[in-house]
RNA sequence: GGGCACAUAGCUCAGAGGUAGAGCACUACGUUGACAUCGUAGUGGUCGUAGGUUCGAUCCCUGCUGUGCCCACCA
């Protein structure tokens, strides 16, 4: 027997899915949910509990359905966040910046790793993820090592992969290049300085407006629009940058916007993205005048070197103002670009670094998911995908820090490179290239960006490069499920990256959900304090309460507002069902596997049988299309409205009462033990259906409740072989509802305590009607508060489809007032009776509208009036009564 | 500047070309055996705005307003 109390805790802990998360169906066909990897640095917060609890879902659903389903757990060693991180702890711990050595470093990062790894499956499991953690992978094992340097090699030999010289963001904080995916746009407040440059005449100036003011050492021209007659004169002339004297030319670009600032604007191709270019249009210099950390470097006059940028142009703007060449200070708003992970402000650098023809890779990705090989859950998120695939730019995938896959790049002492598997390799085409042994190759230093291993994780994580049998069954016949924030970042990357490998799509499914926030919908950060950690609901409300709620909230392409109280909602849900199962044992319910429905006769079970059917498929539809809200909101109302509201309360006065099971089996012909029976078995097999298909969502109480019941298998629900004629039932529960309802209605109306009864007199209608009326008075009389009798006084007419219930009415009801709200009612019904007729008498809508609706049109007419005429026969008789 | 999404009850959100739904909140009544993490009955909405298509629009189309997000640019 259940305790009176439900508790998550009393055992949820006691449940561990290890085995059906690691059993292999040998015959099934395969299905596969790739785990996005988490972070090694990161802790479990809301986000992951929904990420990973909708595709927990999926993989419990495909798994009763039959699927051999593997649902790959991994960890991602996330380069930049994890060094930066270990790095602080590090020099907290008293170490002195720039004497940490590489090896160190590593050695720091992989000991911290092996420490914290197994913190995210602890909480994983809490969560019931069912992962199969035998095979749980890391982006730099040594098997990723090896496919993440061969997929290199690959890539270097088709020539999708090279090294090239150019401009690409560089983060001075991290001391590395980044892609162009990991700076983030920020308006901030800052000046434009108008600053003059005299000719080298010194007998005219020309003047430009710089935001940058530091990077006057940069400069190497000063460009006009070839349009704008007021520089004309100026073209072709030399002038002076202000503060070291060097001179540069006026050149005509069309880049130079006459709009903007002074219409004249300075080229400093080292430091800015548009310069660069207009630099290589014009064959123009570069002078780089910052280090690797933005520090500004020997190609500046003395005092300024090894200065920080923003200090520099304290200083220059200084300078410029008692030379009297600051002109102007304009306050403006501008938009930055930011390190997404080390929050600083960016600079454009040209330096060595390897790029993916990302371009090339993208073609077949853009088509398999524009031919529908791939489909986006919600498919407007293609939109994004689209866009940016088409608009895409070389991938800069090189990183100059130390925590990650090594760039197997060698370098021979003339800087000639060899890309290779292995040094061994390299060597050999060094020999080849110098025709000489010996020679010394260096590797390249820096190591590859994280999502280069990510991109690869669908199939490294079966094992590629290795032929194996994994790779063969679940490779594309997969399902990704994961926010929108990464598609650019993770979902284009493995699809493209997947092309070129497999020839092949990784996934046929992406499954994008919501951002969760918090209750006033703000996004949730550490800095504000309203962080919701999954594990504290988990504590409080039951990892099954934190997981219908997710799924309950889940509406596709909804963000989801989270709160303690939405949790409720779901605990109050599980609470429910866990007296529902209650209830079964202390009436006692026991599953039983040979129950066959078909053999069940009375028309409450009946009845129950058809509801738990049609909640059932409809459960299945809603799992099918990853509608995770509408199967929980089914469950739900499959459990409380129809189950506990209608069902449980209709037998329980069979159950309970001898002399109620005694009528009620006359009326059927059948043995009191035997009804009894057949609503035990009924409603066991009921709740345990119900249950079954709530595993997906809420898996711990679902074992726990029809373990209780008896039932110790999971499977989904099979209704194909029912074949119950169901029709005479629903109309008898209708009818009972209608009644009932009926009551209970006059009786609140009458400010009437449930606990004080009506007398009432049931008349049938019809022949059929009496023997209800028969069957069913106990139970009437028991839910709707009636006690039925002879002979009554004064009373009010209830009429019904098929019976009229009349009610005893004493005189200290406020007649008026009912008089008034039942012809309320009435005016209702007859407003939306014309409605109907009306539509029905106009000659455009019979010729046009569907036959179907026509029809149900005319029964809403014949509905309404009975209604309005049942409504007007009370009303009369509560007028007689004054 | 380009694009996407959203706008339905006090709140959070479902929904369908043909009578507007749920949960929470609120009101009233109710606790000796499934459940107060509960029961019963209620209150509450010209479905953002202006047009169009249609016999019929809250639903489809267009404009507008507001909100959120993505991309690009900025001397």
């Amino acid at each position: 027997m259940l305790d009176k109390i439900f508790d998550a805790k009393s055992f949820e802990g006691n449940f561990s899915f290890d085995i059906e998360a690691s059993t292999r169906v040998p015959g099934a066909e395969p299905f596969m949910v790739l785990l996005p990897p988490p972070n090694i640095t990161g802790n479990l917060h809301i986000g992951h509990a929904l990420c990973y609890t909708l595709q927990d879902i999926v993989a419990r659903y495909k798994r009763l359905k039959g699927y051999d389903v593997l649902f790959q757990p991994g960890v991602d060693h996330a380069g930049i966040v994890t060094q930066l991180l270990v790095e602080k702890q590090i020099y907290a711990s008293g170490v002195e910046r720039g004497t940490l050595t590489r090896e160190k470093l590593l050695k720091e990062i992989w000991f911290w790793k092996e420490n914290s790894s197994g913190t995210i499956v602890n909480q994983l499991r809490k969560l019931g993820i069912s992962c199969d953690f035998s095979r749980q992978r890391f982006t730099l094992d040594e098997k990723s090592k090896k496919a993440v340097t061969k997929m290199f090699v690959n890539l270097h030999r088709n020539g999708l992969l090279y090294r090239g010289h150019r401009m690409v963001n560089w983060d001075p904080l991290i001391g590395s290049a980044i892609s162009d995916l990991e700076v983030v746009e920020k308006e901030v407040d800052g000046h434009l300085w108008h600053i003059k440059y005299e000719l080298e005449d010194g007998k005219d100036y020309i003047v430009v407006a710089t935001t940058r003011p530091e990077t006057i050492f940069g400069d190497v021209a000063v460009a006009v629009n070839p349009k704008d007659s007021r520089y004309k004169k100026f073209v072709g002339k030399n002038v002076r940058i202000p503060l070291v004297d060097r001179l540069i030319p006026v050149i005509e670009d069309s880049y130079a916007d006459p709009e903007k600032g002074t219409g004249a604007v300075k080229i400093t191709p080292a430091h800015d993205f548009n310069d660069y270019e207009v630099g290589l249009r014009n064959k123009l210099p570069i002078i780089d005048i910052f280090n690797d950390k933005a520090e500004l470097n020997k190609e500046v006059p003395e005092m300024f070197q090894g200065m920080d940028r923003f200090e520099a142009r304290n200083k220059v703007v200084d300078l410029l103002e008692k030379k009297e060449v600051l002109l102007k200070t304009e306050n403006i708003k501008q938009t930055l670009p930011f390190g997404d992970r080390s929050g600083v402000v960016l600079e454009p650098r040209v330096t060595y670094q390897w790029f993916v023809n990302a371009e090339k890779l993208a073609r077949p990705a853009i088509r398999a998911v524009k031919e529908g090989k791939i489909r986006f859950v919600p498919k407007h998120w293609e939109n994004l995908y689209f866009e940016w695939l088409e608009n895409i730019r070389p991938w800069c995938v090189s990183r100059q820090i130390w925590w990650g896959h090594r760039i197997p790049a060698w370098y021979g002492p003339d800087g000639q490179v060899f890309v290779a598997e292995s040094e061994s390799d390299a060597k050999q085409q060094a020999l080849k290239f110098y025709g000489k042994h010996d020679v010394k190759l260096v590797q390249d230093e820096d190591v590859l960006d994280t999502w280069f291993s990510s991109g690869m994780w669908p199939f490294v994580t079966l094992d590629w490069p290795e032929n194996s049998e994994d790779l063969h069954r679940f490779y594309s016949n997969m399902i990704v499920v994961t926010g929108f924030d990464i598609i650019f970042f993770w979902v284009a990357r493995m699809i493209m990256m997947g092309i070129y490998a497999m020839k092949d799509i990784p996934f046929k499914d992406v499954y994008i959900h919501g951002l969760v926030r918090d209750k006033h919908g703000n996004k949730m950060s550490k800095s504000k304090g309203n962080v919701i950690d999954p594990l504290v609901l988990c504590d409080k409300y039951g990892a099954d309460a934190v997981r219908y709620t997710l799924a309950y909230m889940s509406s596709p392409g909804r963000d989801i507002k989270m709160s303690d109280q939405v949790v409720e909602t779901g605990r109050n849900f599980l609470t429910k069902l866990w007296n529902v199962v209650r209830f079964a044992q202390m009436n006692g319910c026991v599953y039983n596997e040979h129950f066959d429905p078909n053999e069940v006769t009375h028309p409450l079970n009946k009845w129950i049988i058809f509801e738990a059917k049609n909640t059932i498929s409809a459960v299945e539809e809603a799992y099918k299309n990853y509608r995770f809200d509408d199967a929980a909101r089914l469950i739900y109302q499959g459990v409380w409205n129809s189950l506990c509201d209608w069902y449980m309360e209709f037998v329980k006065p069979i159950l309970q009462e001898s002399a109620l099971t005694d009528t009620i089996a006359e009326g059927y012909n059948l043995d009191q033990t035997l009804l009894k029976k057949d609503i035990r078995d009924t409603m066991a097999w009921v709740i345990v259906q119900l249950i079954r298909v709530l595993y997906p969502i809420s898996p711990f109480i679902s074992k726990k409740l029809s373990g209780e019941l008896g039932a110790t298998e999971v499977v989904w629900p099979n209704f194909d072989n029912i074949r119950l004629d169901f029709a005479d039932s629903i109309k008898q529960v209708q009818l009972l509802k209608e009644i009932i309802t009926s009551v209970r209605s006059l009786k609140q109306s009458f400010r009437m305590p449930p606990s004080e009864k009506f007398n009432a007199v049931l008349e049938g209608n019809t022949v059929e009607a009496s023997s209800f009326i028969e069957t069913y008075s106990k139970i009437i009389e028991k839910m709707a508060g009636v006690t039925f009798v002879n002979n009554i006084g004064m009373s009010l007419p209830i009429v019904l489809s098929g019976a009229i219930l009349r009610v005893e009415i004493d005189r200290k009801i406020d007649v008026q007032k009912e008089i008034a709200n039942f012809k309320k009612e009435v005016e209702n019904c007859i407003k939306m009776r014309d409605a109907a007729m009306f539509r029905l008498n106009n000659e455009a809508f019979r010729n046009k509208a569907t036959e179907e609706v026509i029809a149900e049109h005319n029964t809403r007419v014949e509905v309404l009036s009975e209604k309005i005429s049942k409504t007007e026969y009370i009303i009369r008789s509560l007028e007689a009564m004054q």
